[in-house]
DNA sequence: CTTGACCCTATAGTTACTACAGGGTGTAGA
DNA sequence: TCTACACCCTGTAGTAACTATAGGGTCAAG
């Protein structure tokens, strides 16, 4: 498998996979004479393992722990609960920050009455009183 | 006024503030005989209005309109609300995005049962089946 | 006269990629 | 056989919006 299979196969950017090698999150794979790296299928389970945790918006180092994590199967599942958890409340606040925002704004834009920017509402709240 | 002054009043990084000069977001003030910046009241207003519009989420490009925007003020207000309303759009796209974030980590963590590694639910929901 | 809190410039680091530049390789069609 | 084209390689720089550091200078109080 080369480098663009792998790629397309996880919806991944060619350049996004060196760049994962690079920061040691994907183990460098064999190469075959003309140095081209040739992946098999434990590179694209890592991969997949990798593209999933970051659709849920995980860190690259929080990956980094699951993947170690999930390397030691016997271990307890309590960590990887931890940065599950600590993840889900960082979203949480993240969305009460947005949502606040979005009061804001809403009252920001409806206020405006599409005269001149002098009497402009939006640049009035902006503006030192 | 000299630039820790400026940046208490604006509740902004000495570092940040001199930033936004390098930017040139904010003009270059003038110096005193130690070459230390000398403020004056207009740089604390134009500062004080990048940084609501900041704390309301708007890019750093965005507020430069802003500001070029709120300068002529005989002008119409409507390119003022269509940036507003771009951002307010993006804002709720965010939200969206998040929320839903939020409903598959709610799962995944629900369905954690404290095991080992081998039996995690949230290792299994990551891993490719 | 020295200590500490400030100020200066210039540069590099942060996150997670993305985009070149400047090359080499492999294969399919003319 | 030539050549076009899609792919591969390395290395470096760029993105957003700061933040931090190194290595200096200035100023007021004790």
């Amino acid at each position: 498998m080369k480098i663009g299979d792998l790629a397309k196969a996880t919806a991944t950017k060619v350049e996004t996979v060196r760049y994962y090698e690079r920061i040691a999150l994907l183990s460098p794979p064999a190469r075959t004479s003309a140095n081209y790296r040739a992946y098999g299928s434990e590179h694209l389970a890592r991969l997949s393992f990798i593209r999933r945790a970051r659709d849920l918006g995980f860190t690259i180092e929080a990956v980094r722990e699951l993947l170690t994590l999930s390397d030691d199967r016997s271990q307890s599942c309590q960590a990887v609960d931890n940065i599950a958890r600590a993840h889900l409340t960082e979203v949480e606040r993240k969305i009460g920050d947005l949502t606040a925002l979005r009061s804001e704004l809403d009252r920001v834009v409806g206020a405006c009455r599409h005269g001149t920017v002098a009497e402009c509402k939006i640049i009035e709240t902006l503006a030192p009183r």
